[in-house]
DNA sequence: CACTAACACTTGTATATACAAATAATGTAA
DNA sequence: TTACATTATTTGTATATACAAGTGTTAGTG
């Protein structure tokens, strides 16, 4: 169990609210480095997995670019490359809407959903063994307390 | 207190391990912006930020870029470039070991501290503005589950 | 001493992020 | 219907990150 002092070489105890935002930085990058490197044997990134996941989630129904800046976790100020590079890979496609031809709309391909099948288990399995050292109840809890936070 | 479900505006409830690593990710982001838009006044990123706080830290000791790269949050793959912006701002100042002419001896610059100095104060101010809906109690369970959750 | 490996750092390439400006399509008001 | 603002997206520029390859220096071996 090793504390944040340690791991940032810290020589004197981090105040309390210092620490607070350090440790969720730490946890951050720490679990993005495990689920990254595992994306990455399959040549993608953490982020074209999440707009692939928002894709999958629209069943059938098109997506524009802000809907899905809305679902990501990270405000993402350039879905477009993001998107450009999917569709490099045969993962997503795009066509005007003609409707509204200022929009696009965007769909995940059959290659796309096969990729997540995929990996869904396997990021799931991720997810579990990081958080496996705390239990359910400790789960609930430290999800409460982020959500305190934030207000 | 808006839970993570409205933030990604996801229709069905998320599992609790899935949850905990997004909450994790998009608490570190929602602070990350707070800190990182002041930092943005003073013209420095966050990370040039951290690297400014561990010379002063060293207190007139040359630190080499393992040195900085072991004290940081996120690892880092590059240090060399960091300080490199960190020198054209004049904050910094770069030179080669003369007892080992491979590693490079880095110093925060009196221009460098003046600038912390006045940061200090601002950013405090936002730590604890950031962490204010927690009590003390509540921040040390929840830096403890952190612990825990990482080993 | 020459040869080789290890070390400390730098450079190159690709991706992601932040912000601003540009472009194109649509809506609105005279 | 023209003029102007708004909307949706794209493009440009700068920074940060990830990883691999390159450079120069030092250490170790015969």
């Amino acid at each position: 169990m090793k504390e944040l002092e340690d791991i940032i070489k810290s020589s004197s105890p981090i105040p309390l609210r210092k620490k607070t935002v350090l440790n969720i930085a730490y946890s951050n990058i720490w679990m993005k480095d495990v689920t990254g490197s595992i994306l990455k044997n399959f040549d993608i990134s953490s982020e074209q997995f999440n707009v692939l996941r928002i894709l999958r989630g629209k069943k059938g129904i098109p997506a524009n670019l802000q809907d899905i800046q809305n679902r990501m976790i990270n405000k993402m100020s350039n879905t477009t490359r993001l998107v450009d590079k999917l569709i490099l890979k045969g993962l997503v496609e795009r066509f005007t809407c003609e409707k509204n031809r200022r929009k696009v709309e965007i769909f995940i391909t059959q290659d796309g959903l096969k990729l997540l099948k995929q990996l869904d288990p396997i990021i799931e399995q991720a997810e579990a063994d990081l958080t496996s050292n705390l239990t359910e109840t400790e789960l609930v809890q430290l999800n409460e307390l982020l959500t305190k936070l934030r207000k």
